[in-house]
RNA sequence: GAGCCCGUAGCUCAGUUGGUAGAGCGUUGCGUUUACAUCGCAAAUGUCGGGGGUUCAAAUCCCUCCGGGCUCACCA
């Protein structure tokens, strides 16, 4: 062992000391048996699992951190701990990614056809989809990597298949053609929460369809006004009372329609003219009233955002923006346009492109949420599963309640292609589509569906369908026919630990969960969706907590955005401030409130921090070795005389034994073993509530000041054996205490000192988690 | 329109059950004594957004207003 330098240097450790715990299997729980320490159910986490296209962001690096002191935390404790890793596929998010790197070399999806296109994504895949995994790795994260999965690997392929046919059967699924939300860049349906709202100003303009025409109306978007087949006014409203139920025909910028006056509550009389304008196929309230009350629907926009020759001829072919302004021109020349209102208005745009939606009329696949909302909420509201900060309780609540139907089919080709065959079969008077739900062998002559699910449809079985359902299901009645052939499936295989027989396999112990770390933007589009989908496939929930973390702004207060070139990489950090800095200072600044401003000062201040605690360490080690060791006399390492006492080592038992506490002679003996006492009841207790800021300030406070600025000096003037304990007690206290936190110092200074013969464990990974007894 | 969060030292933020304001960075002065200058000691700086209320006592609980941010919602 060499002497230790100076100064803590992160980029000599780092590396080193990940491949001592993956040499070791430090991260891969024993599931030999069905005990468990005191009884306690393993401790589990199912990653986020991030999308294979992404690097690490600073949300990222936080929840991470987050989930790895959880972790490691009960992995000290002995309880059995799987943190479970993986990657999304990402359908859509993929998609655009591949898509803009084919245009780069001049090709398009549309020419090299569905089947092309998706090896091209697989090749994308497997040369950059294991960079965000590498940097997790950089970041220390503990998870288990021989488990790790890929949501579109062939076992969780067939989680989707089998959810799809479970819901199907139960007559869940079905076809319909309503509006949608289109995105006319990515050119799918996007679910409701897929669509995102941003406030802009906008311009409603006030205007008759034509002069004999009685009621003005108001719109932001006149070139849909093409499409309306009705006007609808709130039946208490006296001035337009007299024209309900009657129709008009109208010449509207130079097209013919017939308008009917519909009365309809939910117009609000104070907005506009109070009358609006329903145009069924562009809007999805204004399918709601068309279908209620049996209008018309022209389609004036398709799917590439162009007029349609519906719209009229000389609007066909226009994109929107040209159209309007033509609608536009051509009021004004007919002195139609009364006056334009500046409003604040809500831009519809895709989630993944951030371009404008465009409501579509569309036939697409839905899957009905009234029955399986109905435990997602009774679960939450009985406390089964537990929100934190508690608040986020009540924003799960009220999504969940006013649940729409789930439009789950894309128009993407990345992704897991809807298990359904279609054929056309010829009646004598029509054509009738029959479709098929196929297992494995769809009949002869029948075509699989076009549509790929979407994303969320299979991130929402991630926490049991990670762990190998529905292989891994239990079926008491026909548990060994084996017809599942998985033998060509790498990762299946490697997966589906112990399936037979009465050995216990991955899902019966470590499902559910217990606790998921995530980011509020995915409560509805994951979180939700996990919850009713676990009680529907398992019966059980989940996991037992969801704590939702911080979002992390910088410095001015803005989101973090690569493109906007606002964010902090935490991978540079780590290659400045190193790993544990960089976890350090996210669990640090992670306290009560639910925003972070970012100040790199204290990834800074936890640099300063590591390097204060390996300067402890030194110098608890030049007293335990070397007492009489004079200036640069080398070598820390080779004497074990004092090390090697056995009383000494005896002390080295890592619980703060009364036995120690009985030898505070003096004052300050005293008070650092009271101080750490407290300390540990504090990380204790913060840590079972997710207060890791307050956990690592406590940390903080006590190594740098109780330990390092009184406890230390006020050593130096009481040189004896007793205080060369507590010293290397609080030492070896610390760093277990700290470890969750930045395993990589801790678990370097804990080699050093378990060479030295100082501890007993080889790991400090293994070593066990300090507790309070008498509590 | 509904809901949520925040407003404490120049900056970024702590301040679990109410009891005479704290940290890091920055600023000023001193300091190389058995680890650490990525250090130590000391110092300065706050009407705890404004106002009202409860209380012996409020940054902390209640009301209200102002300011900043977020989310949901069928205002065309």
């Amino acid at each position: 062992m060499e002497e230790l330098p100076k100064t803590y240097n992160p980029k000599d450790t780092e590396e080193k000391i990940y491949k001592l715990w993956e040499d070791a299997k430090a991260f891969e729980p024993k599931i030999g048996s069905r005990s468990t320490v005191d009884g306690q159910r393993p401790f589990v986490i199912a990653i986020p699992p991030p999308n294979v296209t992404g690097s690490l962001h600073m949300g990222h690096a936080l929840n991470n951190t987050i989930q790895d002191i959880l972790i490691r935390r009960s992995r000290m404790k002995g309880v059995p701990t799987l943190w479970i890793p993986g990657t999304d596929h990402a359908g859509i998010a993929t998609q655009n990614v591949v898509e803009k790197k084919l245009a780069k070399e001049g090709k398009n999806r549309h020419e090299m056809g569905r089947e092309a296109f998706e090896k091209e994504v697989w090749a994308w895949v497997d040369e950059y989809g294991h960079i965000i995994i590498d940097q997790l790795k950089k970041l220390g994260c503990s998870c288990d990597w021989s488990r790790q999965r890929f949501t579109m690997d062939e076992g969780y392929s067939e989680a989707v298949k089998t959810a799809f046919k479970h819901y199907y059967d139960k007559g869940w699924i079905y076809q319909g053609e309503r509006v949608i939300n289109w995105c006319v860049r990515c050119q799918t349906a996007l679910s409701d929460i897929e669509v995102e709202h941003l406030d802009q100003k906008g311009k409603l303009y006030f205007f008759k369809y034509d002069k004999n025409f009685p009621i003005s109306i108001a719109t932001t978007r006149p070139e849909t006004k093409l499409g309306d087949t009705a006007v609808a006014v709130n039946p208490e409203d006296k001035r337009y009372a007299e024209f309900v139920g009657k129709t008009f025909k109208v010449n509207f910028v130079g097209v013919e329609r017939e308008i009917k006056i519909i009365a309809d509550p939910n117009i609000d009389m104070k907005f506009g003219t109070g009358a609006v304008g329903v145009t069924p196929a562009h809007s999805l309230i204004d399918y709601e009233m068309a279908e209620k009350n049996g209008l018309p629907i022209i389609k004036v926009i398709d799917t590439l955002g162009k007029m349609t020759a519906e719209a009229g001829k000389e609007y066909e072919g226009l994109k929107a923006v040209e159209a309007s302004q033509k609608v536009l021109d051509r009021l004004e020349q007919k002195g139609l346009i009364e006056k334009t209102e500046e409003i604040d208005n809500a831009l519809s745009v895709c989630y993944r492109c951030n371009r404008p939606v465009e409501p579509q009329p569309s036939k697409q696949w839905f899957l009905k949420m009234s029955e399986l909302a109905k435990p997602a909420i009774e679960a939450v509201e009985k406390g089964e599963i537990k929100f934190s900060p508690p608040r986020w309780k009540k924003v799960y609540l009220d999504w969940m309640e006013n649940l729409k139907d789930w439009c789950i089919s894309r128009q993407i080709w990345w992704g897991h292609q809807l298990p359904v065959w279609e054929v056309e079969i010829k009646d004598q008077r029509s054509k009738i589509k029959n479709t098929i739900y196929v297992g494995d062998n769809p009949p002869e002559g029948y075509k699989q569906v076009d549509d790929v699910l979407d994303t969320w449809f299979s991130s929402a079985l991630w926490p049991f369908a990670a762990l190998g359902w529905p292989q891994n299901e239990r079926h008491p009645e026909s548990s060994d026919e084996g017809s599942l052939s998985l033998s060509e499936n790498r990762h299946s295989s490697e997966i589906l630990r112990s399936t037979q027989n009465d050995e216990i396999n991955d899902l019966d112990y470590f499902y559910p969960t217990t606790t998921l770390s995530t980011a509020r933007d995915i409560i509805y589009l994951w979180v939700a969706r996990m919850i009713f989908s676990g009680y529907e496939f398992t019966g059980k929930k989940p996991f037992d907590n969801v704590y939702i973390h911080p979002t992390v702004f910088n410095k001015d207060g803005q989101r973090m955005s690569k493109s906007l070139g606002t964010g902090v990489d935490p991978i540079e950090l780590i290659d400045k401030y190193g790993a544990d800095a960089t976890r350090f200072g996210l669990a640090y600044i992670n306290t009560g409130t639910q925003d972070i401003k970012f100040d790199e000062n204290a990834i800074l201040a936890s640099q300063k921090f590591c390097n204060k605690l390996w300067n402890i360490a030194r110098f608890v080690m030049i007293q335990m070795g070397h007492p009489e060791q004079s200036e640069g006399s080398g070598s820390l390492s080779a004497n074990p005389a004092s090390a090697g006492d056995s009383s000494l080592t005896l002390r080295m038992t890592p619980k703060t034994s009364p036995s120690l506490k009985l030898r505070a002679a003096s004052d300050a003996d005293k008070k650092i073993l009271d101080s750490l006492d407290h300390l540990i009841i504090s990380v204790n207790s913060n840590l079972d509530s997710f207060r890791f800021g307050q956990a690592a300030h406590d940390l903080y406070d006590f190594v740098w000041h109780d330990f390092a600025d009184i406890y230390i000096e006020e050593s130096k003037k009481q040189a004896d054996d007793n205080t060369k304990a507590i010293l290397l007690s609080t030492l070896t206290q610390s760093l277990k205490l700290l470890h969750p936190f930045m395993p990589f110092v801790t678990e370097e200074i804990w080699q050093t000192l378990y060479e030295q013969k100082l501890v007993a464990e080889k790991l400090l990974i293994n070593a066990s988690w300090p507790e309070h007894k008498s509590k």
